[in-house]
DNA sequence: CCAATAGTGTCTCTCAGACAGTATAAG
DNA sequence: CTTATACTGTCTGAGAGACACTATTGG
């Protein structure tokens, strides 16, 4: 782990966020050796030059070793670089943001470490406060105006699920018709097999939930889709 | 330019734009060394250890010693890095947008760079084509729910020049009247001071625009901010 | 007077959102 | 039957956008 003198290292950060007991929440782990020993910190790691065929690739492999984990979603949030953000010099880390739903966690737990609430965090390592902090405000901010909310979610969902977590990140109530109108779903007109809603935002499987009421109908997300209009 | 073997280098490119003639424009200059030599480039350079307090420093160092200019608009566009970007092996580039309003442009030149249409675009060096393209995306689906054309401007600005700057980008002619709701401007209510509108998007100055017919109130922009509803 | 651009009040028509109604399951 | 949740049609009020009207300068 040599320093170079004239060239800053380059480390790849992940911001793993899930939603939980209507909180989101992010992995963390204390690190077990200087600089900030004890503290708590985000996964994080090295490029492999040999390995790994782009940051978004460094990004999955860390997760993938340190957590056990392969992301539901995946982007990059900002480059953080400077001459005191680690106390060995002048350092850049590549910042990710990504998204896990609940339900794969309590299956699989996430190895060392732990998910701890994004409003109330402890002290963290390095920058990594500031880090978790402006992914918080990404995904808040993105969710408003896009399906990204849909990532917190197993691979299908019913549309009140969605609906739940979309109130659980704002805090605020819908009614069922405003929610589904803006969405452009009209669930009964859909084809059973793979059609799509007229934004070509959900895709609708032949499958359904049951329950001791109505069954519901599952739908996968298609792509990351942005609305004309803000949701909150 | 000694390369590590453990590390990738790091340097920093910028997406220069401006408005001008209608027309989106890139700065572009052609290298006089290789790798890439006589190809067009973006700006650029490294990371001055000893001197650069932030990434987006050495952006802003780099801009004005290669272009003579300071931006009137600068933020983060995303961080390109793997082992075939440049020829000399693994590497990353944290990119940014940059915007300068024309008017400054006419006024001082920008040394060995030209501007190139950015939906004409010749053949660049190493990924710099896909970083312009991702730049020109960022900076027109910003435009459609932000004020971010404001940057294009020069600091004081009428309300019909904002309303152009916003037609070319989206080559659509709105109503004055349903431009002016929009942003929530009566102009007429407004205190000669340093009174706002509603939403604090923008600040009204004292100062008017002459020509042989009524004068027209300059604003300034007072920070970016976005709107619920997208303009476009 | 006219020309030219700045700024605003009005009217219409669409659409968001509340609410109440129907549909389908289990017990 | 009741209960519980899924889904949808209707009605109302707010707001976007077209258009025409007034305001203020120069010639």
């Amino acid at each position: 782990m040599k320093q170079s003198y004239t060239t800053p290292d380059v480390s790849v950060d992940i911001v793993l966020l899930t939603l939980d007991e209507g909180l989101l929440k992010v992995a963390l782990h204390q690190r077990d050796r200087a600089p900030a020993k004890h503290s708590l910190a985000l996964p994080g790691g090295y490029v492999h030059v040999g390995e790994d065929a782009s940051l978004e690739a460094t990004a999955k492999r860390v997760l993938l070793e340190k957590t056990g984990f392969a992301p539901r979603y995946l982007e990059q949030l900002r480059t953080f670089g400077g001459p005191a953000r680690d106390p060995r010099g002048w350092s850049v880390a590549v910042s990710h943001v990504a998204l896990i739903p609940h339900a794969e966690l309590s299956a699989a737990g996430a190895g060392v470490f732990q998910f701890y609430d994004v409003d109330d965090l402890p002290e963290l390592a390095f920058d990594h406060a500031e880090q978790v902090e402006e992914a918080v405000q990404r995904v808040r901010n993105k969710a408003s105006y896009s399906t990204l909310p849909c990532w917190l979610l197993p691979e299908s969902f019913t549309l009140t699920q969605l609906q739940t977590i979309y109130e659980q990140i704002f805090g605020e109530a819908v009614s069922r018709g405003t929610f589904r109108s803006r969405l452009g779903i009209k669930v009964a007109e859909l084809q059973p097999g793979d059609a799509a809603d007229e934004a070509d935002i959900l895709i609708a499987t032949d499958e359904f939930q049951g329950g001791n009421q109505r069954p519901a109908r599952l739908f996968k997300v298609n792509r990351l889709s942005l609305f004309k209009r803000a949701f909150w």
